[in-house]
DNA sequence: AATTGAAATGCAACAGGATTGCAAATTTAC
DNA sequence: GTAAATTTGCAATCCTGTTGCATTTCAATT
């Protein structure tokens, strides 16, 4: 992994401004997808809309991916050294409705799905629900 | 297919009210997911709550899935007759990003994933998305 | 160092969807 | 027919995401 946030931020060509720095430090340090909230709240007094741009920032540069677990907040998770966000980066992803996580399976990987004739493949969103190793 | 919605309701033990089986055959004759504000706007003056809590009942007695395609609003579809909403029912669903409709995919099952030691499957929600038939 | 233009931020407001509390109406049970 | 339970309608609220705009920050240039 790179040593710093601000490194890989220039690595990326983003500024790497104080927020942007703070933001992907959570997100390096937290193990599971987290939403913009849970971010706003670890960082106590941060504007919702500055955080929310940021991660569109880090979206769009494919530093995180996003997660739409179902729960109506999207969730958001550092993305893989090397990732280019295509199908072969693709991964499941795993919501606990127990305590709410959302984690990568990373090893899940989505595959090229078989679609009826005419239909075109552009990405995918596929979480699989349950009880987590620390729930249960 | 069985006769008519209030057929249909009764045989889930369901109280077959006007509302339930306007909106049931809205959803029967409705061949891809649908929103609830769709539903509201098909059928005129009702009230969104009522059709909201509609909904939930259908769900709760597996007349229809919920699937969140990522566009926010939830979309509903009726499930096949015989469904018990478990494994063995539950399929992938395709998002078109350029006309928004919603499809089940219903040859495209989803099958009990790998997980890692500890976690225990419930259910899932697979959303593939791309370009549909209609729109090449 | 001052100027200036671009980028980023903070604030406030708004949009859209989901959801609830509660009273009125309808249905069912006795 | 009366009482209890269910369903409905209406209004209000919550929650998340998103945008407009003024201000600030930053970096390049003179
Ligand atoms: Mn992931
Ligand atoms: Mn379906
Ligand atoms: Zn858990
Ligand atoms: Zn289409």
């Amino acid at each position: 992994m790179l040593g710093s946030a601000a490194e890989l931020l220039e690595q990326k060509n983003i500024k790497p401004t104080a927020m942007r720095q703070l933001v992907l430090d959570i997100l390096r340090n937290n193990p599971q997808a987290i939403s913009l909230l849970e971010i706003e709240q670890q960082l106590g007094h941060v504007d919702r809309s500055t955080v929310f741009r940021t991660l569109k920032t880090f979206q769009e540069n494919c530093i995180i991916h996003k997660i739409d677990d179902g729960t109506g907040a999207t969730k958001f998770a550092l993305c893989s050294e090397g990732c280019s966000c295509n199908l072969g980066d693709l991964h499941a992803h795993f919501y606990c409705t127990k305590c709410g996580q959302t984690t990568c399976l990373k090893d899940h990987l989505i595959e090229q799905p078989v679609l009826p004739e005419g239909f075109n493949f552009e990405s995918a969103n596929y979480v699989i629900k349950g009880i987590c190793a620390d729930c249960r």
